[in-house]
DNA sequence: CGGTCTCTTGACGGAGTTCAAAGCTAGTGG
DNA sequence: CCACTAGCTTTGAACTCCGTCAAGAGACCG
């Protein structure tokens, strides 16, 4: 599975080929292999980052030294770290690659001019952020209202591909549970 | 302290006064009493809510009964169940106001007109809702770095207006814990 | 004042964590 | 392409944070 920026983007707004043009040079394409990192802790965000293909994690460093991961991005989705990109301030995340993965990156400043040269992109982001804003409303609702053990089950059952993609103990992480208690979990229930 | 949408949108994108008179003919100013119902439970989330005076909550009922809040907006906030907004399907949430409240509200198809005819607020809504992700963001953070003890001294000691304007039930249900360890927390801390 | 919200107290229980140690698996380098 | 090893998963016992329940004390509004 793999999923064009140019594609994605048309699904929202048609771009003519000049600003199609103009969009691929504000941004840089890349490929980057398993495990690499992208941002790390302290840096400042510089860039939004696209997923054409494959999988990324966002994560901090907990007071117990543990990584505690926040957001997974997987093909069609964006990700940064929100705060650090728009103020240009530290950041407390990393954000590494989980598999071998295709990525689109546009840089802060460029990311501006880019919205001034192409104001239709303004309407395509504007629609994104309020798809991840719905996203995350949810995710919300979800971890106010299920136990933790049924956040693992729903989670489990309706994203069966992910939980193959991706190390058990990171989707622990991601849920805000232990690897032992995923571990019992899955005991219990089978 | 009160803040109206033109003033909040000319922060980001200053408008015309044509365009002012546009974006007033697509909206609808009203206020509302104490505790007054936005939106109920099973209906679909029709409007976007901008405060301009005044404090919202959204809220949804969960499986003991219990009023679980989720949202707070103030003044400069915008508000809604977005996936209900934007799909059109039934809301699980209740939108209420807390105090007597000045809002401006926009209709789902008033919105979508609105951008077509004013294509500049198409960046303050990318903008806005820029700031929500990011906001978002932090508060997944907190949520998962944090005790329950310590959301409470943070909440607390970061937003202490916010803690006299609403009531200690509220501030414990948003925060995910429940009035009585609130009581616990507060005897301790004293 | 009277009644309905709101906040407090204390005893108890359980969902989920922590720690330590052993067993397994899969990616890397030879 | 195999073997080695670091990284991942499992086990079980002890512990703890925080929720639940029930009952009472304030406080605020009509």
């Amino acid at each position: 599975m793999q999923l064009s920026l140019d594609e994605h983007i048309n699904r929202f707004v048609p771009l003519s080929e000049s600003e199609k043009q103009i969009l691929s040079s504000f941004t840089k394409s890349q490929v980057v292999k398993r495990r690499g990192i992208l941002l790390s802790n302290g840096e400042v965000s510089r860039s939004l980052y696209f997923v054409e293909k494959g999988c990324l994690r966002m994560y901090f460093i907990n007071d117990k030294s543990a990584e505690q991961i926040t957001q997974f991005a997987l093909e069609g989705w964006w990700l940064t770290d929100f705060f650090s990109f728009m103020d240009n301030t530290p950041s407390d995340y990393f954000i590494q690659t989980i598999e071998a993965s295709k990525l689109v990156s546009i840089d802060r400043l460029a990311f501006d001019e880019l919205l001034k040269a192409v104001p239709k992109l303004e309407r395509y982001f504007r629609i994104i952020m309020q798809k991840n804003l719905a996203a995350s409303q949810l995710r919300t609702k979800y971890l106010y209202e299920m136990s933790k053990e049924e956040f693992y089950y729903h989670f489990s059952s309706n994203f069966p591909e992910f939980m193959q993609r991706v190390p058990q103990y990171m989707v622990a992480s991601y849920l805000g549970l232990t690897p032992e208690y995923v571990s019992e979990l899955r005991k219990r229930n089978s």
